[in-house]
RNA sequence: CGCGGGGUGGAGCAGUCCGGUAGCUCGUUGGGCUCAUAACCCAAAGGUCGCAGGUUCAAAUCCUGCCCCCGCAA
């Protein structure tokens, strides 16, 4: 079939390789328009966009979708079915209508388990033993679709939302052939979505990576987990900014009932800290403010932290 | 020109405002000591103080330009 591709971010990068490696063919590529990038900002386009152009395909990056402005181009584009993997952008009910076997969509959990835009996140955060990826067909709601294919992915203990994601990216890339092939063969029939189980996860926001030290350790360690590489996790330090890159739970963890956020124990192995409920948690990695990322201990030799002291 | 911090022996830092033979903690090497601890004691090695100019009798320190790293913001 023919296919129109919308994307944009790393984790649609794959499936949109899988796609032209298929039977299937790829007649146009949609992301989101070029935006500055870094300390410098310095204009960079999408992911998709660049593999897009490495493949020699088609590409389009509309601001917006809406009043008919990207109707024509979707249109002559000849596409009789659409793929959207993280476009980042809404896509309004009158589109929908536009390619003849209508919108499929690639979502990186098991719906309707999290719902909403940061589902691999979450699946972390939420200390979900495992997750999964699922094609559905796309309707005007937010991810409520009916569904046609699940395969379901084990989280690993070290899982971050960055090795997660890759791994979902590529279990994602065939699911979404497999989906569009079955599509064709009418070999798939899409299903409306159990009620049960619904839960919608909330954007990302810069402030969730500020640490609540009367959380359980293990909830702040899953948190580091699902806001690894973004937005991170830091605590406030001697006036400054401390980013975390390394947090344990200690186990079983230390007697005392200081206040959490407290020093119980600082050394080699790392700064122990008390947490909510009881619990305690080990800071191994760290980064302080204009400087460098490093291990607790190298930390500690320029700076001389004490049980009793206080963080957050 | 978005705001800001930093580049000093292998590691983390102080010293820079108020120029004048480079310092702390850790590590490394050698020796000693203890039943034992991230042990302790003694000794040693190891630095073009990011790069290039300038000012000065004298620059890690003051001035100018450049490179690199990082936090915030987007």
């Amino acid at each position: 079939m023919k296919i129109a591709y919308f994307g944009t971010p790393d984790f649609a990068v794959p499936t949109l390789e899988a796609l032209v490696e298929s039977r299937h063919e790829v007649v146009l590529v949609v992301s989101k328009p070029d935006k500055p990038v870094g300390r410098k900002k310095v204009m960079t386009s999408p992911p998709v966009i660049e593999t897009a152009r490495r493949l020699g395909l088609a590409v389009a990056q509309p601001k917006g979708l809406k009043n008919g402005k990207f109707d024509q181009p979707l249109v002559d584009s000849g596409a009789e079915i659409a793929v959207v993997v993280a476009y980042g952008k809404l896509i309004p009910a009158e589109v929908l209508e536009l390619p003849a076997r209508g919108f499929v969509n690639l979502h990186p959990s098991m719906l309707p388990r999290h719902r909403g835009p940061s589902p691999i996140q979450w699946a972390l955060v939420c200390g979900d033993r495992s997750t999964g990826v699922t094609t559905m067909r796309l309707d005007e709601g937010m991810d409520t679709g009916p569904l046609l294919l699940q395969e379901r992915l084990p989280i690993e203990p070290e899982d971050t939302a960055e090795t997660l994601s890759s791994r979902m990216a590529e279990l994602g890339a065939r699911l979404v052939v497999r989906t569009v092939d079955a599509l064709e063969d009418g070999t798939v029939e899409a299903r409306p979505q159990p009620e049960d189980g619904v839960n919608v996860t909330p954007m990302l926001r810069r402030n969730f990576a500020k640490v609540d030290w009367t959380m359980p350790a293990r909830q702040l360690v899953n948190r580091l987990r699902g806001f690894t590489p973004w937005p991170g996790l830091y605590t406030t330090f001697r006036g400054g900014r401390l980013k975390i890159f390394g947090l344990e739970e200690i186990k079983p963890p230390p007697a005392g009932r200081e206040e959490p956020g407290t020093v119980v124990d600082a050394g080699p192995s790392g700064i122990a800290i008390r947490c909510g409920r009881g619990s305690a948690a080990l800071i191994t990695e760290v980064q302080r403010e204009g400087r460098r990322r490093m291990p607790v201990d190298a930390f500690l030799i320029g700076e001389r932290v004490s049980r009793g002291e206080c963080v957050g």
